[in-house]
DNA sequence: CAAAAGATAGTAATTGATTACTATCTTAGG
DNA sequence: CCTAAGATAGTAATCAATTACTATCTTTTG
């Protein structure tokens, strides 16, 4: 029983204070977001953050760490599980959404850390990311081809490019709505077009 | 021949003070533009932004009038001189394109106001501006059902997402490329998809 | 029609608040 | 009992906003 206790060992505080950063990121601008703040959110003080980041830029590149592997983990365990290639497409749509839906502050920071100029770590971060999440997109788009489900002069770069502008567009819409749970209402809808838009005419 | 006077008319220099801003959003991130940054990069002191703006909120609010006008202006023109409501759609997303190209900076302060938690009048405007534009989406999106060019089992609401999100997509490849160019090159893939994913089957 | 008077625009310096980060002291816990 | 973890109390830098003052344009009037 040490589950009140005041003093974590550094690998769990570390695991806490990214934990409070992705959920402060769900409610404020990433940019906004000040060391007070996320100790605040953990209670613990300003000062403590400092005894195990050496600055506020390697908090950001834990997060993102923490966001790559759990995402990249997720889509892929759910891309594998289905049937086809375009169910795999589609698979990890609807588990990109869900992922997004429980961590709104994700997409927030991805798009944050782009915004950036010049160059950091979390932003080499994020690009890794989003570089590694298209290539697992063209592969199966490309595996759709092969096996006769999508339409073989779709052009594989612009597909996956969409696919992204997809799930952006949704994040975007409840950004706007403030609520997530209308996006989960309009995925079959953007997911179909985008179907249509890619796969082979009968 | 006034043309170096170091003194403007109160209304010209708001017009310059947000120039400043989009081209200034072109190259950093919004959130970390300071009102330093501006005056600086029109040639005046910090001091003299606030003989024309009461707060730093009013320039943006400022930014975002600019932005929603002339963006809604250069599509709806784009839209009205098409031939067919599907024509339509492709007039007001190569426009878009190529306004976001011209203006980098645009794509970045509209996502960058929306993620601010709470009210203020810029989100508000941001807000506006993606109402107007989804409803005109909407409208040529009716039209192209009821003239045929579209399937009328298309979601409607899913296909203004769509397109919303694809301009999105391609905005964040070019913001991860660093460049513009390869963005218009990868337009009529991506716009291909997209039709084909609401054109009515032959 | 020019010079005084007033209005408008800009400067330079400063404010209090907030920021990331740090130095030093205290305490929990194996 | 000693060391890792946290508290306390700072720092220098930066921010938006304000101040007192100056420069320049515009209008009025003798």
């Amino acid at each position: 029983m040490q589950s009140r206790s005041k003093h974590l060992p550094a690998d769990q505080r570390r695991d806490v204070t990214v934990e409070a950063v992705v959920e402060l990121a769900a409610e404020h601008n990433p940019s906004n977001i000040t060391t007070a703040a996320i100790a605040k959110h953990m209670n613990v003080t300003q000062g403590a953050l400092f005894r195990h980041f050496p600055s506020k830029d390697a908090i950001w590149q834990a997060v993102m760490e923490w966001v790559a592997e759990r995402l990249l983990t997720r889509v892929d365990k759910a891309a594998k599980a289905a049937a086809t290639p375009l169910a795999a497409l589609e698979a990890m749509f609807l588990t990109h959404i869900e992922f997004v839906s429980a961590y709104p502050g994700v997409p927030r920071m991805l798009f944050g850390e782009l915004q950036h100029s010049g160059e950091s770590a979390p932003k080499r971060m994020a690009r890794t990311l989003l570089r590694r999440y298209g290539e697992r997109l063209e592969g199966w788009i490309e595996k759709g081809k092969a096996a006769g489900e999508i339409d073989p002069s779709v052009d594989t770069a612009a597909a996956r490019q969409l696919f992204i502008g997809a799930v952006q567009g949704l994040v975007m819409q409840s950004l706007i709505a403030g609520e997530s749970a209308t996006m989960r209402d309009r995925v079959p809808g953007v997911f179909a077009i985008y179907r249509r838009g890619i796969e082979v005419r009968s």
